[in-house]
Parts: structure tokens; C-alpha cells; sequence
DNA sequence: TATGAATGAGCGTTCATTCAT
DNA sequence: TATGAATGAACGCTCATTCAT
């Protein structure tokens, strides 16, 4: 492949990442079409897939970017010196998969698969967030009966059901910090 | 409506459920078509769209019947003696939530929404869960430092993340019963 | 049947109309539904179809009570002066006509069984329009040497299709009556 | 789009209006059925929809194809001597369309539309009528008291009424002849 | 690599009409 | 006479994905 081929695919790529995001921040995740990104991207359908392995690739990779930009954020902090704190921290990447039901649904869908390296880019992430937690988690000085690993997984448990149960109408966002700061303190400070 | 008429109205939605009931057995619940169901059932299709809003009613149904008879069986037990034992009668629900993603998604869905009545019959199977684990737990001497509703919830969130794990190809049926031992104990019997 | 059943059918017949009419009326012929209409008149389905042959005979009904009331004013003249009076005379029905398709194709739909009696009380209603025409077409001193019945057929002929023209969106209400005053001054006057 | 990506479309589209027109042969066009059609044309549900907005669009490129066929007949004819010479050489197209009340229907529906360009190919076809009929009027010698226009609409009205009346179970093929006959006589030869 | 026509299974809907009670 | 559950044949539509050029 020549220099110039392989530029113009990278613009190709870029250009139907960039009409896929300007969809999705108008009209949301679930609200994207792939023949709605094709045409906003001036491409034909057929390209789309050259590109991408499928619709739920390209979903991964702008749900991974996103998350990527919200752990950067809480990658500068290294510990958590109360449960007020860990929580605080976690609400913006906790508004985020809780603001669609269908980021919800990647996430818990991913989250499984924590340890496999070869599902794309959003397990890599994942597994950012699951390995950043376990550190900053070892750094703090919460219970420590249970290894870290396992205080990170009750961690994204109570996370995971506190953005569920976001989604019925009746609980509001303060809600949900309220809820998971309940769950944490009795998670992490047992006794 | 004559008494006759309502007989034969609630007739028709059996052979509907007991039809649809018969093709989950043998196919799976990813496998339901309405077309399907209303053909075994001998019924006209505007007939499967007057006796439930769309395939999605018929679905929750089903399998909110499916955790009732579950839940029958798990009301048997008062309390818990050990985290073995909690998690030794979560099985029979816990695998057959984990049995199929559809089913998980669903289950996933409405667990949101306990103690919303009008959501239909399955949020009130799922409250009835709730209440259930929670009046077990209250009998059970676990720790005594939180809420018996902190101590169910928490048994919850644990419980959906050990199935979510499940989902995973890497993590047999086994695991999810190890690791909701693991979790639950640390949960139950800190310290 | 006794006196008391005969009151209770015809009330119900009422209450039918009533409620149909009603919904003509704010929302159109078009939209007119039997469910609705028994909703609106507190019967059940069957009883629609115990008044009404079907949904048909109930809107021949209407739009004959309509027509006829329509006719009941154009019975005053008895004879026309000039074309431009035929046509202003003529407008009242034409443009009932023009305000739906659905009633315009009922009308057109019926008018060709003006011979025939036992189509239904719309038929006696086009009949008695038909034969008014030709009355007043009588009385009127328009061209002599083509039968009345034919001079009332063209007219008819061509109000029809002035109609049929104003279908189309870029013909107005008001083109309707210049068509229609072209149409009949070449038909009635010749020379 | 490749030249042969779109004979590969064109001849799809083919595929699709023979399979209906095949249909229709039979069956008649009140009997065509979008499913007989995708199957006779070995061709996907879908496809039909991305080459016809609607079965009625189907329908319409069907009966303009008819029509376009009555007219390339009744072209070589360029003028009429006589009112019964112009009835004679109307019957093949007046036969058609009182053939089935579907086409008699659409015919009626988008006659209205003569000049616009927009509804597509059958008003294109009944424009290419008006004006035929126009030209014909204009060589021949009937009335000269009124335009060719005028002429020509007052020739389709009572086509179309000629037409409705065949409806009428109690008129006759022959019926529509003669009533046009008589019809046309008064018109295009008064006095 | 890019193209875009074609795929295809199934859902939800419509709604006048019938019929057993 | 009144009831209302049941009928049933299409239609339109969805939309990610494939594949021949």
C-alpha cells in the first residue's frame, strides 16, 4: 500500500469516526445508523465495513475514547482517602455509562471480559479502568481482609448496580451518588 | 363482559403462553417468534396483539412465571446458615438467569424497577425476590452492622456481576458459583 | 318487540349516529373508525353491525343527511337565469363534495346507481338531486335541442370533474367555481 | 455508480414490474400482492421497497405503462371526422379503464394532476392524453365556438362520467358506447 | 480500497367483520 | 338485541451486513 493510499484511507477513517460522533452527540448512541454515517461521511456503504469490523466496532471505539478521556481524569488522582472521595471521582465515567441505556449495556456487556486482550479496543480500556482502580484502591487504606482485586470487583458491582438502578425512573442522579456512597462505606469500611 | 366470554378470553392467553412456553423449551427464548407461537396456538395474529402489547410482554411474562416457580422453591428456606448455603440456593435462579444473555438482559432491565407496581407482572415477581432474600437475611446471622435491605442489596449486586462474569466465555458455570462464594463472604463475613 | 324494546333500538341508533357524527366532525370522514365509534356511543362492536349493514351503510347515512339538507336549500329556486346562478346554487353541495376525497368518492361511487332503489337511502338522496336538476333545468331556458335529462347529465358530467380538478393541490376552491362557470356556459349555451 | 452496478439495478427493476405485470396478466391488479411479486421476481422483500416507494407507486408505473401502450395506438390517428370515429378510437383506453374499478381509481386520482411533473411517470402519461386528445380536437372539425382546450376537458368529463356509470352493474360494455356517443354528439356538435 | 445494490427474517399494525353466548 | 373476543390477510418497514464489480 502506497504512502498516499494509506493516507486516504486514514481520512476516510477519520472522516467517518468524526460523522459518527457529530451523530451521536446530537441524537445519542442508540440514535446511530450506519447508513446515516455513510452518507454524513460522503462514503460509500461498502467502505464502512472495510473500516470497521461492524457497527458495534465503531461503537467501541467512540465509547472507548470517551471512557479513555474520563480515566485520564481519574488517572491523576493515586488514592482515595475517604469513600466521599472514591465516589466523587467516579461519578463522571458513572454519568456517563448511566446517561444511555446502550452504553450501559456495552459496558456490562465488556465488562466481562476483562482479561481478554483480543476483543478490541474497549477491553483494553476496561481493563485500564479495572487495573487503575486495584492501584489506587492498594494505595488507599480501606479494609484490608480482602485482597485488592476483590475489593476492586465488589467496587464495580455496587458501581454497576447503582447505574441499573438509575435507570428507573424514580432515581434521580443524586441518587445514585447517595446509593453507591451507601454501598461503599458498608463495602469498605465493614464494621 | 359475560362470564363466558372472560373464560374464553383467559382460555385463548393460556393456549398463547403455553404454545409460546413450549417453543422456549425446546428452542430457547432468543429462539420465540410470534408467528410461531400464534400458529401452535391456533390463534389469529391481531389475537396475540390484543392479549399483549407487543413480543416483549409476552417475553417478561414468561419469564417472570419461570423465577415465581424459582422463587417457590427458594421461599422453602428461612434462613441461611452459611454464605455456602445462601449461595448453594441462589443456583437454581442464578443459572437460569445466566442460562441466556436474552434472559439476563431482561432480568437486568427490570431489576431497576422494584417496587414500581405498574411496570407489569415480572417487577412484581422481581420485588417479591427482594423482600424474599431480605426476610432470609434478617433470619440469617450475618453481619449485624447494616441494613438487612444494604445486606440483600449488596447480595444482589454481587450476584448480577458474578452472572455478567458468567457471560464471558472464559468463565464456566462452576466459576460463577466460586466466585459468588468468594464475594459474598466479604460481603456477609467481613473481618 | 315491544314498545319499550323498539324506544331502546332507536336510541342506541342515535346514540350511534351521534357519536359518528361527532367524530366526522372534528376529525373527518376519513378518519371515522367503527371502534371509535362504539366507544364514543358506550356499545359494544357487535351492536354496530345489529343498526348497520356495515361501516358503508352508516356513512351513506351521514353524508345523505348532509346532502339532503343541502338540497333542501337548493329546492327553493325552481328554475336558473343564467348559468353564473346555476353555478352559484351549486356550490354549497359542490364544495361538500370537494372537501373530502373520501366523500368524493363515495359520491362518485354512487351516482351511477341513480336508476336503482335498493341501494340504500344515499341513493334516494342522489336520485332526488338528480331529478331536481333536472326540474330546474326544465324551468330554465337554457339550450332546447338535447333532452333535459342529458343537459342535467353534462352538468353533472362537469361539476364532477371540476371537483376531481380540485383534488389537485394547485387548483383553489375558487377555481372550482371559474371551471365549472367556463364548463357550463359552453354546455348550456352553445353558439 | 458503475455502469454496470446500475444495469445491474435497472435490470432488477425489470425483474420487479415483470413479475408484477405477469401477475396482473392473470390475476388482475386488484389481486397484486407485494409478496407474490419479491417471489416471482426471485428477489428480496427489501429490494422492492428501495425501487418502489409503495405498492401503489408499483401500480401506478403498471397502469402508465398500459396507458402509454393505448396512446401509441391512438396516435396514429390524427384527427377524427366524425364523433363516432372519436368514440370508436377512445374505447380501447375508456375500456381499460372501466375495466377494473382499481385502475378507474388511480385513473380518476391523478387526472387531476395534469401539468404537474412531480407525481410522477402515470401523470406524465395523462398529460401526454390531454394533449394528444388536444391536437386530434384541433384537426378535426367539431365546434369552433370554444377552444380546443375547453373542448378536450369537456370530451375527458364525460369520458369519465361514461366510465363511472359502467360501474353500475346495470350498464353494459356497450352501454358506455352508446351513452358516450350520445353524450359527445351534444357536445362537440351542438345545435 | 471503494462502491452501492441486494439481502432477509420478522415485527407490529390495521380494522371491518363475524359469531358464539 | 347486545356483547366483545377473535379473525386474518397483507403491508410497510427495519437496517446491519454481504458481495460482485
Amino acid at each position: 500500500m502506497g504512502r498516499a493510499t494509506q493516507q486516504r484511507k486514514l481520512r476516510t477513517r477519520e472522516q467517518l469516526l468524526a460523522a459518527a460522533h457529530a451523530i451521536i452527540v446530537s441524537d445519542g448512541y442508540e440514535a446511530l445508523r450506519v447508513e446515516d454515517v455513510v452518507v454524513n461521511a460522503s462514503v460509500a456503504k461498502g467502505t464502512f465495513f472495510s473500516h470497521f469490523k461492524d457497527k458495534d466496532a465503531l461503537m467501541d471505539i467512540l465509547i472507548g475514547r470517551k471512557i479513555d478521556a474520563l480515566l485520564d481524569e481519574l488517572e491523576k488522582v493515586s488514592s482515595f482517602k475517604t469513600v466521599e472521595e472514591l465516589v466523587e471521582n467516579s461519578m463522571p465515567l458513572l454519568n456517563f455509562i448511566s446517561s444511555e441505556r446502550y452504553i450501559f449495556d456495552v459496558f456490562l456487556r465488556l465488562s466481562g471480559a476483562l482479561a481478554v486482550e483480543d476483543i478490541g479496543d474497549i477491553a483494553t480500556t476496561l481493563y485500564r479502568h479495572d487495573r487503575l482502580l486495584a492501584t489506587q484502591l492498594s494505595n488507599s487504606s480501606f479494609r484490608q481482609d480482602i485482597s485488592v482485586d476483590l475489593l476492586s470487583e465488589g467496587v464495580q458491582s455496587f458501581s454497576i448496580n447503582a447505574v441499573a438502578l438509575s435507570f428507573c425512573a424514580l432515581h434521580s442522579g443524586q441518587d445514585l451518588k447517595d446509593r453507591l456512597t451507601v454501598y461503599l462505606k458498608a463495602w469498605l469500611c465493614p464494621g
